[in-house]
DNA sequence: TGAGCCCGTGGAATCGATTACACGGAGGAT
DNA sequence: ATCCTCCGTGTAATCGATTCCACGGGCTCA
C-alpha cells in the first residue's frame, strides 16, 4: 500500500509539501498542489490512519459499550450514535456486553487500548475499577440509559416516572389491583428506578407492591420466563405483569403462551421500552416508549463536545405511554 | 497515559527488554521480569496499540459492513461474529450500510484506512469499485450472507433452496396455488436467488409465478407494506404472500392489517428469516430460519485464516422450513 | 589458559504520518 | 542599494511500540 513517501516522490516533492495539501494547509503554491493531486490519484493513495492517530493523539473514533445487541432498544440506540458521530466526523466502534460485567470490561479496556477518543457507556453493573479509574483520569466518557451514581460522567437517559404514573393511571382505570414487575438487575440504575417508579406511582392509588410481585430479572428472555411462572404459581398471582425490558416481556408471553393462559384476558402485560414488533404481537402491547433515536444522538454531541474541549451537559428526556390492548381493552379514543 | 519508555525508567531497564517482557519473549532474566512487570502494576501501564499496529503493520481487528443493524438477522450475525473473532483474538469494528451503497462505500473506505485485518461484508449492491479493488489488491475479505459474483473471495452463506420447497410443499398441501413474493433488491443475491428458489420450487408443482405476483422491495419496513399493498389491489390478489426478510414480512403484516383483513384466513404470509418475535405475531408467523449463528462463526474462521495466510474456505449451510400458523392450520403433528 | 558459544541486554532503526524550524528567494519600503 | 518580511518548501524530530544487531560476561571444552 503506497504511503506518504510514494506520492512525495511521485509528486517530486518532499513528505510536508504531501501532508500540508492533504490537510488542506494554506501555505503550498498551486503548483504543488496540483501536482501532488495528481500523485494521489494516480497511486491510489490513501492515508494510513494509524501513523495519523499515533502523531495526532487522536483516532476520530468513539467506543459504544452496550449492555446487550441483541436488545432491539440498544440495537436503535447503536444505530442513532452512528449516525450522529458520522455526522460529525466520527466513527464507532462497538463492544457488545451481553450484561456480562466480564464482558463489559473486556470491552472498556480493549477500547482504552486503542486509545478511541471517548467513550458511551450503559453500564450493566456498578463499575469496575476499570472504569472507574478511565473516568477519573479524564477519558471523556457519557453514560446512555444507565448511569452509575457518583461519578463525575454526564448521564444522558430517559426519565420514565411519568409514564409509569399513566401506565399505573391506565391500568387501575381497567380495575387491576395486583399489579407485579419483573425489575432489572439491582445493579443497574434503570433496573432500580423502574421498580421505584413503579411503588410510588402504585402508592399514589393506595396500592401495595409486596415483595411476593417484585420478581428479580436480568433483562434477558429467560429470567422473564422464569419470574412470570413464579408468578403464576403464586396462591394469588398478580392480574398484570409489567416488565421492565422488552425482552423479559418476551419471555413472560413465553410463560404465560406455555400454561395455555391469554393475554390479556387471563394476565394483562405491560413493557419497559417499546418496540416496533408489539403492534404485531397477540396481542399488541402495551409499552413505555423511549426517544431511543434522541438520546443517541444526544449522547454524541454530549461527548463529543467533552473530547473538544466543551463541557459535555447530561441530559433527561422523557418517555412515554403507548396503550396497546395487552391490559384489556383501552379507553375507547 | 503511562509509555513503555516510562515502565522501562521505573524498572531501570530499556524499552527493548520492556518490550520482550511485554511479548513474552523468552531470553529475559527472571529478575528483569519481575522488575518490568512491578513496574507495569505500580504505572497501570496498557501498551499504546496504536503504536504497536504502525509497528508490526496489524490492528487484530476485524470489519464488518452490515446490510441492516436494525434487521434483527444482521444483529444476530453480528453478535456471533463478535463472540468468534474475540475468541480468536480478534476485535470487531462495525458499519452499518443501512442497505444503501454509498453509505457501505463510507463503511468499507473507512475500515480500509483504519488498517483493519480484513473485512467481512454482506454487500447491499453489485460491488463499488472501491470494494472490488480492495478484494483485487489482496485485503483479506469474507463475504456472508450475500456475495458478488465474479469476485475470489469465500463466501459463507446459507442455501435456502431446500427450505424454499419445503414452503412450497406446505402451502400446495394447504391448498393454495396464488403465491406472491416480495422480493429483496435485484442488485443482492438474496434478493434474486430467493425469487429463483421459489419460481423453481412453484414450477415442480406445476405453478406459475406471473410478474405481477412479484413486487420489487428493498429489504425495508415500508416497501414490503407498498407491495403487499399492490398485491391486495389486484383483481385477483394472492392467497399467500411470501416475504423474502422478516422486515417486509413486518410491512406486508402492517398492510394487511391496515385494510381489516387477518392473516391467515385472507391472506397467508411467510418471511425467509426466522426471528424470535415470529412464535409471538398474531398469527406466529411461518419462515425459513437460517443457521445465523453458525454463519457468523463459520465466516469469521474462514476470514481469520485468510488473514494468517491459510486458504480460507467457503461454507455453504442449509437453511430449514420452520412452520407456524400463518398460512394456514399445520397438519396435525 | 584461550577459543568459542550462548544468554541477557541495550542502542538504534523503523513503521507513516505531522509539524517546528530553518532557509532561500521575491518583493516592498526606505 | 539595503534591509525586512513573507511565502513556499524541505529537513528532521517526534509519537510508542518492535526488532535487528552488537556487545559483554560467564560458561564449556580442548
Amino acid at each position: 500500500m503506497a504511503s506518504i513517501k510514494d506520492v512525495a516522490a511521485e509528486a517530486g516533492v518532499s513528505v510536508a509539501t504531501v501532508s500540508r495539501v492533504l490537510n488542506g494547509h494554506p501555505s503550498v503554491s498551486t503548483d504543488a498542489r496540483t501536482r501532488v493531486q495528481a500523485a494521489v490519484d494516480a497511486l491510489g493513495y490513501r492515508p494510513n490512519a494509524v501513523a495519523r492517530s499515533l502523531r495526532t493523539d487522536q483516532t476520530r473514533a468513539l467506543g459504544l459499550v452496550i449492555s446487550d445487541v441483541l436488545n432491539p432498544y440498544f440495537t436503535e440506540l447503536a444505530r442513532s450514535v452512528e449516525e450522529e458521530a458520522r455526522a460529525l466526523g466520527y466513527s464507532v466502534v462497538i463492544g457488545n456486553a451481553d450484561e456480562r460485567p466480564d464482558l463489559q470490561d473486556h470491552h472498556v479496556r480493549t477500547l482504552l487500548d486503542r486509545r478511541i477518543d471517548g467513550l458511551l457507556v450503559s453500564p450493566t453493573d456498578g463499575g469496575s475499577p476499570l472504569m472507574l479509574d478511565a473516568a477519573r483520569a479524564g477519558t471523556p466518557m457519557v453514560f446512555v440509559d444507565r448511569w452509575i451514581p457518583g461519578v463525575d460522567v454526564p448521564v444522558v437517559r430517559s426519565d420514565g416516572r411519568a409514564a409509569v404514573r399513566d401506565l399505573v393511571a391506565h391500568l387501575h382505570g381497567l380495575g387491576h389491583r395486583r399489579l407485579a414487575i419483573i425489575a432489572g438487575p439491582a445493579a443497574t440504575t434503570t433496573g432500580r428506578e423502574r421498580v421505584e417508579a413503579f411503588r410510588e406511582a402504585l402508592a399514589a392509588y393506595g396500592l401495595d407492591l409486596p415483595d411476593a410481585y417484585i420478581g428479580q430479572g436480568d433483562f434477558q428472555v429467560d429470567s422473564g420466563r422464569r419470574v412470570t411462572e413464579g408468578f403464576l404459581d403464586l396462591p394469588e398471582p398478580p392480574q398484570v405483569v409489567f416488565a421492565a425490558d422488552n425482552l423479559m416481556a418476551l419471555g413472560a408471553l413465553d410463560a404465560v403462551r406455555a400454561r395455555g393462559l391469554r393475554v390479556p384476558e387471563d394476565v394483562g402485560l405491560a413493557a419497559f421500552d417499546d418496540i416496533r414488533w408489539f403492534v404485531h404481537t397477540d396481542p399488541p402491547i402495551t409499552a413505555i416508549a423511549q426517544p431511543t433515536g434522541d438520546l443517541g444522538r444526544a449522547a454524541v454531541r454530549a461527548l463529543v463536545d467533552r473530547i473538544e474541549g466543551r463541557p459535555g451537559e447530561s441530559v433527561t428526556l422523557p418517555a412515554r405511554l403507548v396503550v396497546r390492548r395487552s391490559c384489556g381493552e383501552p379507553a375507547p379514543a
